[in-house]
DNA sequence: TCTGGGGTCCTTAGTCCA
DNA sequence: TCTGTGGACTAAGGACCC
Protein backbone atom coordinates (compact mmCIF):
# COMPACT_ATOMS: atom_id res chain seq x y z
CA UNK A 1 0.00 0.00 0.00
CA UNK A 2 0.46 3.68 -0.39
CA UNK A 3 3.31 5.15 2.57
CA UNK A 4 2.86 8.53 2.02
CA UNK A 5 0.49 9.17 4.65
CA UNK A 6 0.67 12.35 6.40
CA UNK A 7 -1.48 11.86 9.82
CA UNK A 8 -2.17 14.81 11.96
CA UNK A 9 -1.25 14.34 15.93
CA UNK A 10 -3.81 13.17 18.39
CA UNK A 11 -5.77 15.78 19.96
CA UNK A 12 -4.33 18.02 22.66
CA UNK A 13 -7.01 20.10 23.91
CA UNK A 14 -6.33 22.74 21.50
CA UNK A 15 -9.80 24.01 19.95
CA UNK A 16 -8.22 23.55 15.88
CA UNK A 17 -10.69 20.21 14.64
CA UNK A 18 -12.85 21.50 12.36
CA UNK A 19 -15.38 19.32 10.52
CA UNK A 20 -17.27 20.89 6.99
CA UNK A 21 -20.07 19.16 5.31
CA UNK A 22 -21.65 20.58 2.37
CA UNK A 23 -25.38 21.62 3.00
CA UNK A 24 -27.79 19.37 0.76
CA UNK A 25 -25.02 18.99 -1.47
CA UNK A 26 -26.04 16.95 -4.07
CA UNK A 27 -29.61 18.83 -4.30
CA UNK A 28 -27.43 21.75 -3.63
CA UNK A 29 -25.39 20.94 -6.85
CA UNK A 30 -28.49 20.30 -9.18
CA UNK A 31 -29.99 24.07 -8.00
CA UNK A 32 -27.31 25.21 -9.12
CA UNK A 33 -27.43 23.99 -12.57
CA UNK A 34 -30.87 24.55 -12.78
CA UNK A 35 -32.14 27.68 -10.93
CA UNK A 36 -35.77 27.48 -12.38
CA UNK A 37 -36.26 24.40 -9.74
CA UNK A 38 -35.27 26.98 -6.86
CA UNK A 39 -38.27 26.91 -5.17
CA UNK A 40 -39.52 23.31 -6.47
CA UNK A 41 -39.18 20.17 -3.70
CA UNK A 42 -36.09 18.46 -5.59
CA UNK A 43 -35.07 15.17 -5.13
CA UNK A 44 -31.37 13.20 -5.98
CA UNK A 45 -31.58 9.30 -5.78
CA UNK A 46 -32.84 6.11 -7.62
CA UNK A 47 -35.52 7.36 -9.48
CA UNK A 48 -37.14 3.71 -9.85
CA UNK A 49 -39.44 1.96 -6.85
CA UNK A 50 -36.49 0.29 -5.42
CA UNK A 51 -34.53 3.31 -5.04
CA UNK A 52 -33.59 5.94 -2.03
CA UNK A 53 -33.18 9.33 -1.66
CA UNK A 54 -29.63 10.65 -1.64
CA UNK A 55 -30.17 14.27 -1.37
CA UNK A 56 -33.43 16.36 -0.88
CA UNK A 57 -33.72 20.20 -1.18
CA UNK A 58 -34.65 22.15 1.98
CA UNK A 59 -37.65 22.69 0.26
CA UNK A 60 -37.96 18.82 -0.22
CA UNK A 61 -37.36 18.37 3.35
CA UNK A 62 -40.47 20.59 4.42
CA UNK A 63 -42.37 17.50 3.32
CA UNK A 64 -40.68 14.95 5.73
CA UNK A 65 -38.25 13.63 2.88
CA UNK A 66 -34.87 12.97 4.03
CA UNK A 67 -31.87 10.77 2.48
CA UNK A 68 -31.81 7.23 2.77
CA UNK A 69 -35.92 7.08 2.63
CA UNK A 70 -37.08 4.91 -0.17
CA UNK A 71 -38.08 6.67 -3.44
CA UNK A 72 -41.26 4.96 -3.27
CA UNK A 73 -42.28 6.86 0.38
CA UNK A 74 -40.78 10.27 -0.97
CA UNK A 75 -43.44 10.04 -4.22
CA UNK A 76 -45.92 9.06 -2.11
CA UNK A 77 -45.06 12.57 0.69
CA UNK A 78 -44.42 14.52 -2.16
CA UNK A 79 -46.24 13.39 -5.85
CA UNK A 80 -45.03 16.73 -7.76
CA UNK A 81 -41.22 16.78 -6.33
CA UNK A 82 -38.71 16.59 -9.38
CA UNK A 83 -37.07 13.61 -9.21
CA UNK A 84 -33.26 13.88 -10.49
CA UNK A 85 -31.29 10.39 -11.34
CA UNK A 86 -28.26 12.21 -10.17
CA UNK A 87 -24.66 12.77 -11.90
CA UNK A 88 -21.98 11.44 -9.71
CA UNK A 89 -19.14 12.93 -12.42
CA UNK A 90 -20.25 15.97 -11.69
CA UNK A 91 -20.59 16.24 -8.02
CA UNK A 92 -16.89 14.55 -8.01
CA UNK A 93 -15.65 16.79 -9.88
CA UNK A 94 -17.00 19.86 -7.18
CA UNK A 95 -16.20 17.94 -4.73
CA UNK A 96 -12.21 18.39 -5.95
CA UNK A 97 -12.38 21.93 -6.29
CA UNK A 98 -14.22 22.32 -2.56
CA UNK A 99 -11.45 19.66 -0.97
CA UNK A 100 -8.66 22.41 -2.89
CA UNK A 101 -9.88 25.01 -0.68
CA UNK A 102 -9.47 22.44 2.56
CA UNK A 103 -6.15 22.18 1.36
CA UNK A 104 -4.86 25.69 0.99
CA UNK A 105 -5.67 26.26 4.82
CA UNK A 106 -3.45 23.14 5.65
CA UNK A 107 -2.74 19.63 4.58
CA UNK A 108 -4.04 18.06 7.02
CA UNK A 109 -7.38 17.05 5.42
CA UNK A 110 -9.52 13.88 5.76
CA UNK A 111 -12.19 13.33 2.72
CA UNK A 112 -15.32 11.50 4.83
CA UNK A 113 -17.40 11.68 1.62
CA UNK A 114 -17.98 13.81 -1.17
CA UNK A 115 -19.31 16.23 0.85
CA UNK A 116 -17.72 16.21 3.98
CA UNK A 117 -14.15 16.30 5.66
CA UNK A 118 -12.10 17.40 8.50
CA UNK A 119 -9.78 19.36 8.78
CA UNK A 120 -6.74 19.95 11.62
CA UNK A 121 -5.44 23.32 11.67
CA UNK A 122 -3.67 23.22 14.76
CA UNK A 123 -0.81 24.34 12.71
CA UNK A 124 -2.71 27.03 10.96
CA UNK A 125 -3.32 28.91 14.59
CA UNK A 126 -0.71 31.12 14.34
CA UNK A 127 -0.82 35.06 15.06
CA UNK A 128 -4.63 36.21 16.85
CA UNK A 129 -5.97 33.39 14.53
CA UNK A 130 -8.59 31.43 15.98
CA UNK A 131 -10.29 28.45 14.41
CA UNK A 132 -13.55 30.22 14.09
CA UNK A 133 -12.58 32.54 11.95
CA UNK A 134 -10.80 30.17 9.98
CA UNK A 135 -14.24 28.33 10.17
CA UNK A 136 -15.90 31.33 9.11
CA UNK A 137 -13.02 31.87 6.41
CA UNK A 138 -13.58 28.67 4.38
CA UNK A 139 -17.56 28.96 4.53
CA UNK A 140 -17.01 32.49 2.50
CA UNK A 141 -14.12 30.88 -0.04
CA UNK A 142 -16.80 28.22 -0.66
CA UNK A 143 -19.71 30.29 -1.46
CA UNK A 144 -17.48 32.67 -2.98
CA UNK A 145 -16.17 30.17 -5.73
CA UNK A 146 -19.00 27.80 -6.03
CA UNK A 147 -22.34 29.30 -4.65
CA UNK A 148 -22.41 26.37 -2.17
CA UNK A 149 -23.25 26.49 1.40
CA UNK A 150 -21.45 24.36 3.95
CA UNK A 151 -21.60 24.01 7.74
CA UNK A 152 -19.12 23.96 9.72
CA UNK A 153 -18.15 22.54 13.34
CA UNK A 154 -14.88 23.57 15.50
CA UNK A 155 -14.26 21.23 18.55
CA UNK A 156 -11.15 19.86 20.00
CA UNK A 157 -11.37 16.46 18.37
CA UNK A 158 -13.08 15.39 15.52
CA UNK A 159 -16.03 13.59 16.89
CA UNK A 160 -16.88 16.90 19.06
CA UNK A 161 -16.20 18.74 16.02
CA UNK A 162 -18.73 16.61 14.04
CA UNK A 163 -21.19 17.01 16.57
CA UNK A 164 -21.10 20.41 16.08
CA UNK A 165 -22.05 21.06 13.06
CA UNK A 166 -25.28 19.64 13.22
CA UNK A 167 -25.59 22.78 15.42
CA UNK A 168 -24.76 24.54 12.79
CA UNK A 169 -27.13 23.27 9.98
CA UNK A 170 -29.78 24.85 8.03
CA UNK A 171 -33.39 23.07 9.13
CA UNK A 172 -36.19 22.53 6.76
CA UNK A 173 -39.51 24.30 8.36
CA UNK A 174 -42.68 24.97 6.56
CA UNK A 175 -41.86 27.92 5.58
CA UNK A 176 -38.70 26.90 4.17
CA UNK A 177 -35.29 26.53 5.51
CA UNK A 178 -34.02 28.01 8.54
CA UNK A 179 -30.27 28.63 8.25
CA UNK A 180 -28.54 28.44 10.84
CA UNK A 181 -25.25 30.03 12.42
CA UNK A 182 -23.48 28.04 9.32
CA UNK A 183 -20.76 27.58 12.37
CA UNK A 184 -20.94 26.60 15.34
CA UNK A 185 -17.93 26.27 18.17
CA UNK A 186 -17.45 23.38 21.04
CA UNK A 187 -15.63 25.41 23.50
CA UNK A 188 -12.99 23.63 25.22
CA UNK A 189 -13.88 22.80 28.77
CA UNK A 190 -17.33 23.33 27.56
CA UNK A 191 -17.75 19.56 25.89
CA UNK A 192 -19.46 17.25 28.66
CA UNK A 193 -22.16 20.08 29.14
CA UNK A 194 -22.46 19.92 25.57
CA UNK A 195 -22.54 16.28 24.84
CA UNK A 196 -24.26 14.94 27.93
CA UNK A 197 -27.74 16.14 27.12
CA UNK A 198 -27.99 14.71 23.87
CA UNK A 199 -29.37 11.27 23.20
CA UNK A 200 -27.41 8.40 22.87
CA UNK A 201 -28.31 7.86 19.16
CA UNK A 202 -26.19 11.04 18.54
CA UNK A 203 -23.03 9.60 18.97
CA UNK A 204 -21.14 8.13 16.29
CA UNK A 205 -21.72 4.43 16.23
CA UNK A 206 -24.97 3.78 17.73
CA UNK A 207 -27.44 2.71 15.09
CA UNK A 208 -30.57 1.06 15.07
CA UNK A 209 -29.85 -2.08 16.68
CA UNK A 210 -27.16 -0.19 19.43
CA UNK A 211 -29.59 2.46 20.00
CA UNK A 212 -31.97 -0.05 21.04
CA UNK A 213 -30.18 -2.28 23.34
CA UNK A 214 -28.83 0.61 25.36
CA UNK A 215 -32.33 1.99 25.43
CA UNK A 216 -33.45 -1.39 27.06
CA UNK A 217 -30.56 -0.71 29.27
CA UNK A 218 -32.33 2.67 30.39
CA UNK A 219 -29.65 4.57 28.87
CA UNK A 220 -30.79 7.18 26.49
CA UNK A 221 -28.67 10.44 26.81
CA UNK A 222 -24.98 10.36 26.38
CA UNK A 223 -25.02 11.30 30.59
CA UNK A 224 -26.71 7.80 31.27
CA UNK A 225 -24.08 6.39 28.97
CA UNK A 226 -21.14 8.16 30.97
CA UNK A 227 -22.76 7.05 33.96
CA UNK A 228 -21.90 3.43 32.91
CA UNK A 229 -18.46 1.44 34.32
CA UNK A 230 -16.42 0.67 31.32
CA UNK A 231 -16.63 -3.15 31.92
CA UNK A 232 -20.75 -3.21 31.99
CA UNK A 233 -20.50 -1.37 28.64
CA UNK A 234 -17.65 -3.73 27.48
CA UNK A 235 -19.76 -7.15 28.66
CA UNK A 236 -22.71 -5.70 27.07
CA UNK A 237 -21.71 -4.06 24.24
CA UNK A 238 -18.73 -6.30 23.31
CA UNK A 239 -15.05 -5.01 23.86
CA UNK A 240 -14.71 -2.66 20.94
CA UNK A 241 -17.95 -1.32 20.82
CA UNK A 242 -18.16 -1.05 24.66
CA UNK A 243 -14.77 1.11 24.94
CA UNK A 244 -15.17 3.41 21.94
CA UNK A 245 -18.51 4.05 23.31
CA UNK A 246 -17.45 4.47 27.03
CA UNK A 247 -14.64 7.07 25.91
CA UNK A 248 -16.97 9.18 23.59
CA UNK A 249 -19.42 10.11 26.11
CA UNK A 250 -16.70 11.05 27.92
CA UNK A 251 -15.59 13.23 25.16
CA UNK A 252 -12.70 11.15 24.76
CA UNK A 253 -11.48 10.68 21.44
CA UNK A 254 -7.99 10.48 19.97
CA UNK A 255 -7.67 9.54 16.73
CA UNK A 256 -5.98 11.97 14.48
CA UNK A 257 -7.04 13.75 11.51
CA UNK A 258 -5.92 10.74 9.00
CA UNK A 259 -4.66 12.06 5.07
CA UNK A 260 -4.51 9.62 2.01
CA UNK A 261 -5.95 6.20 3.49
CA UNK A 262 -6.04 3.84 0.84
CA UNK A 263 -9.37 1.82 -0.08
CA UNK A 264 -9.09 -1.64 2.23
CA UNK A 265 -11.79 -3.23 -0.48
CA UNK A 266 -12.96 -1.95 -4.30
CA UNK A 267 -16.86 -3.38 -4.63
CA UNK A 268 -19.96 -2.78 -7.07
CA UNK A 269 -23.04 -4.48 -6.24
CA UNK A 270 -26.81 -3.53 -7.86
CA UNK A 271 -30.26 -4.13 -6.89
CA UNK A 272 -32.02 -5.60 -9.78
CA UNK A 273 -35.92 -4.12 -11.11
CA UNK A 274 -36.90 -7.29 -10.97
CA UNK A 275 -35.64 -10.37 -9.14
CA UNK A 276 -33.81 -12.91 -10.57
CA UNK A 277 -33.99 -16.48 -10.71
CA UNK A 278 -32.41 -17.65 -14.06
CA UNK A 279 -28.53 -18.52 -13.31
CA UNK A 280 -27.55 -17.51 -16.76
CA UNK A 281 -28.71 -13.85 -16.85
CA UNK A 282 -27.11 -13.69 -13.33
CA UNK A 283 -23.78 -15.15 -14.86
CA UNK A 284 -23.77 -12.31 -17.08
CA UNK A 285 -24.59 -9.43 -14.71
CA UNK A 286 -21.77 -10.73 -12.41
CA UNK A 287 -19.34 -10.36 -15.28
CA UNK A 288 -20.74 -7.51 -15.91
CA UNK A 289 -19.28 -6.29 -12.14
CA UNK A 290 -16.70 -8.36 -11.91
CA UNK A 291 -15.19 -6.06 -15.18
CA UNK A 292 -16.68 -2.57 -13.63
CA UNK A 293 -14.43 -3.40 -10.31
CA UNK A 294 -11.37 -4.81 -12.56
CA UNK A 295 -11.14 -1.40 -14.19
CA UNK A 296 -11.20 0.38 -10.63
CA UNK A 297 -8.63 -1.98 -9.82
CA UNK A 298 -6.46 -1.14 -12.51
CA UNK A 299 -7.20 2.45 -11.99
CA UNK A 300 -5.79 2.25 -8.65
CA UNK A 301 -2.86 0.36 -9.54
CA UNK A 302 -4.23 -2.17 -6.74
CA UNK A 303 -4.99 -6.29 -6.90
CA UNK A 304 -6.94 -8.26 -4.80
CA UNK A 305 -6.69 -11.77 -2.75
CA UNK A 306 -10.29 -12.32 -1.56
CA UNK A 307 -13.08 -12.28 -3.97
CA UNK A 308 -16.75 -11.93 -2.04
CA UNK A 309 -20.04 -12.73 -4.02
CA UNK A 310 -22.73 -10.48 -1.80
CA UNK A 311 -26.32 -12.25 -2.79
CA UNK A 312 -29.29 -10.89 -1.41
CA UNK A 313 -32.56 -12.27 -1.67
CA UNK A 314 -36.20 -11.71 -2.98
CA UNK A 315 -37.20 -11.35 1.47
CA UNK A 316 -34.00 -9.52 2.19
CA UNK A 317 -31.73 -11.46 3.73
CA UNK A 318 -28.54 -11.33 2.60
CA UNK A 319 -25.68 -13.65 2.01
CA UNK A 320 -21.88 -13.32 1.39
CA UNK A 321 -19.48 -15.66 0.15
CA UNK A 322 -15.31 -15.12 -0.02
CA UNK A 323 -12.36 -17.18 -1.15
CA UNK A 324 -8.98 -15.57 -0.60
CA UNK A 325 -6.76 -16.74 -3.75
CA UNK A 326 -3.18 -17.35 -3.29
CA UNK A 327 -2.12 -15.03 -5.75
CA UNK A 328 -3.70 -11.05 -6.04
CA UNK A 329 -5.74 -10.54 -9.39
CA UNK A 330 -6.74 -7.60 -11.00
CA UNK A 331 -8.73 -8.97 -14.19
CA UNK A 332 -11.73 -8.69 -15.06
CA UNK A 333 -11.83 -12.32 -16.21
CA UNK A 334 -9.81 -13.75 -13.29
CA UNK A 335 -12.41 -12.23 -11.07
CA UNK A 336 -14.98 -12.91 -12.82
CA UNK A 337 -14.35 -16.71 -12.68
CA UNK A 338 -13.60 -16.97 -8.89
CA UNK A 339 -17.47 -15.37 -8.61
CA UNK A 340 -18.54 -17.44 -10.54
CA UNK A 341 -17.35 -20.58 -8.54
CA UNK A 342 -18.28 -18.93 -5.46
CA UNK A 343 -22.63 -17.98 -7.08
CA UNK A 344 -22.56 -21.61 -8.34
CA UNK A 345 -22.88 -22.52 -4.50
CA UNK A 346 -25.80 -20.72 -3.76
CA UNK A 347 -28.82 -21.40 -4.24
CA UNK A 348 -31.27 -18.79 -6.61
CA UNK A 349 -34.56 -20.50 -6.26
CA UNK A 350 -35.71 -17.85 -3.62
CA UNK A 351 -35.23 -14.75 -6.27
CA UNK A 352 -32.00 -12.53 -6.34
CA UNK A 353 -32.87 -9.26 -5.97
CA UNK A 354 -29.21 -7.85 -5.46
CA UNK A 355 -25.75 -9.36 -6.43
CA UNK A 356 -22.56 -7.44 -5.45
CA UNK A 357 -18.68 -8.52 -6.61
CA UNK A 358 -16.12 -7.12 -3.93
CA UNK A 359 -12.10 -7.44 -4.03
CA UNK A 360 -10.64 -6.81 -0.30
CA UNK A 361 -6.95 -7.56 0.33
CA UNK A 362 -5.71 -5.43 -1.98
CA UNK A 363 -1.66 -4.38 -2.47
CA UNK A 364 -0.31 -2.16 -5.20
CA UNK A 365 0.57 -4.00 -8.21
CA UNK A 366 3.85 -4.96 -8.94
CA UNK A 367 5.58 -5.61 -12.25
CA UNK A 368 6.77 -9.62 -11.25
CA UNK A 369 3.32 -9.92 -9.62
CA UNK A 370 1.72 -12.98 -11.55
CA UNK A 371 -1.79 -13.45 -11.39
CA UNK A 372 -4.33 -16.20 -12.14
CA UNK A 373 -4.44 -15.90 -14.67
CA UNK A 374 -0.65 -16.64 -15.57
CA UNK A 375 -1.97 -20.44 -14.46
CA UNK A 376 -3.41 -20.36 -18.10
CA UNK A 377 -1.02 -18.05 -20.17
CA UNK A 378 -0.79 -14.42 -20.27
CA UNK A 379 -3.60 -14.15 -22.85
CA UNK A 380 -6.62 -12.70 -20.53
CA UNK A 381 -4.40 -10.21 -18.69
CA UNK A 382 -3.00 -9.32 -22.39
CA UNK A 383 -6.81 -8.43 -22.91
CA UNK A 384 -7.03 -7.25 -20.08
CA UNK A 385 -4.59 -4.27 -21.26
CA UNK A 386 -5.78 -3.91 -24.05
CA UNK A 387 -9.77 -3.41 -23.32
CA UNK A 388 -8.18 -0.94 -20.57
CA UNK A 389 -6.21 1.02 -23.19
CA UNK A 390 -9.62 1.30 -25.56
CA UNK A 391 -11.69 2.40 -22.58
CA UNK A 392 -9.39 5.06 -22.05
CA UNK A 393 -9.04 6.06 -25.86
CA UNK A 394 -12.90 5.50 -26.34
CA UNK A 395 -14.74 5.51 -23.33
CA UNK A 396 -15.71 3.47 -20.67
CA UNK A 397 -18.63 1.72 -22.62
CA UNK A 398 -16.16 1.15 -25.83
CA UNK A 399 -15.57 -2.69 -25.52
CA UNK A 400 -16.82 -5.16 -22.39
CA UNK A 401 -16.82 -9.04 -22.16
CA UNK A 402 -18.67 -10.74 -24.92
CA UNK A 403 -20.95 -12.66 -23.17
CA UNK A 404 -23.17 -8.72 -22.99
CA UNK A 405 -23.48 -8.05 -26.22
CA UNK A 406 -25.84 -11.40 -26.53
CA UNK A 407 -28.66 -10.03 -28.57
CA UNK A 408 -31.90 -9.69 -26.23
CA UNK A 409 -29.77 -9.70 -22.96
CA UNK A 410 -30.54 -6.15 -22.57
CA UNK A 411 -27.48 -5.70 -20.36
CA UNK A 412 -24.94 -4.26 -23.22
CA UNK A 413 -26.45 -0.70 -22.72
CA UNK A 414 -25.91 -0.65 -18.81
CA UNK A 415 -22.83 1.10 -17.77
CA UNK A 416 -20.70 0.59 -14.71
CA UNK A 417 -21.77 2.48 -11.70
CA UNK A 418 -24.68 3.73 -13.48
CA UNK A 419 -27.38 3.03 -10.73
CA UNK A 420 -25.34 4.68 -7.84
CA UNK A 421 -29.01 4.60 -5.74
CA UNK A 422 -30.77 1.82 -7.09
CA UNK A 423 -32.30 0.81 -10.96
CA UNK A 424 -33.54 3.58 -12.77
CA UNK A 425 -37.22 3.59 -13.78
CA UNK A 426 -36.83 2.76 -17.32
CA UNK A 427 -35.28 -0.60 -16.58
C1' DT B 1 -43.07 2.28 4.74
C1' DC B 2 -40.03 -1.36 2.45
C1' DT B 3 -35.70 -0.81 2.57
C1' DG B 4 -29.26 1.75 -2.59
C1' DG B 5 -24.44 1.57 -3.14
C1' DG B 6 -19.95 2.25 -1.47
C1' DG B 7 -17.46 1.34 2.13
C1' DT B 8 -15.25 0.23 7.31
C1' DC B 9 -14.87 -2.23 11.46
C1' DC B 10 -16.07 -5.77 14.79
C1' DT B 11 -17.43 -10.39 16.43
C1' DT B 12 -17.68 -15.19 16.23
C1' DA B 13 -16.49 -19.62 14.68
C1' DG B 14 -13.66 -22.87 12.38
C1' DT B 15 -9.17 -24.56 10.78
C1' DC B 16 -4.34 -25.09 10.68
C1' DC B 17 -0.01 -25.23 12.83
C1' DA B 18 3.73 -24.74 16.11
C1' DT C 1 2.33 -40.22 20.56
C1' DC C 2 -1.34 -37.72 22.54
C1' DT C 3 -3.39 -33.57 24.27
C1' DG C 4 -3.93 -28.78 25.18
C1' DT C 5 -3.19 -24.04 23.97
C1' DG C 6 -2.72 -19.96 21.56
C1' DG C 7 -1.83 -17.31 17.40
C1' DA C 8 -2.72 -16.51 12.58
C1' DC C 9 -5.76 -16.76 9.11
C1' DT C 10 -10.21 -17.33 6.80
C1' DA C 11 -15.15 -17.05 6.35
C1' DA C 12 -19.54 -15.17 7.37
C1' DG C 13 -22.55 -12.01 9.27
C1' DG C 14 -23.87 -7.75 11.59
C1' DA C 15 -23.77 -2.90 12.57
C1' DC C 16 -22.68 1.36 11.19
C1' DC C 17 -21.42 5.46 8.28
C1' DC C 18 -22.38 8.87 4.28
Amino acid sequence: MSEDRLDGRPPDGTLGFLHVDMDAFFASVELRRRPELLHEPVVVGGTGNRGVVAAASYVARSYGIHSAMPTSRARRLCPHAVFLPGDHAHYGEVSERVMSIFHDITPLVEPLSLDEAFLDVRGALHGRDIAAEIATSIRDRVFETEQLTCSVGVATNKFLAKLATERAKPRPSDVGPVFGSGVHVIEAGGELEFLHPLPVRDLWGVGPATGARLSRMGIETVGDLAAQPEHHLRNALGNAVGLHLHRLSHAVDERPVEVGRGAKSIGHEETFPQDLRDRDRLGRQLVRMADAVAGRLRDAGLAGKTVTVKVRFADFTTITRSNTLPEPIDGGIAIARAAERLLSAVDINAGVRLLGVSMSQLGEVTAEQLSLDDLVGRSWSDADDVVGEIRGKFGGHAIGPATLSRPGSGLSRMKQGQQQWGPGQDL
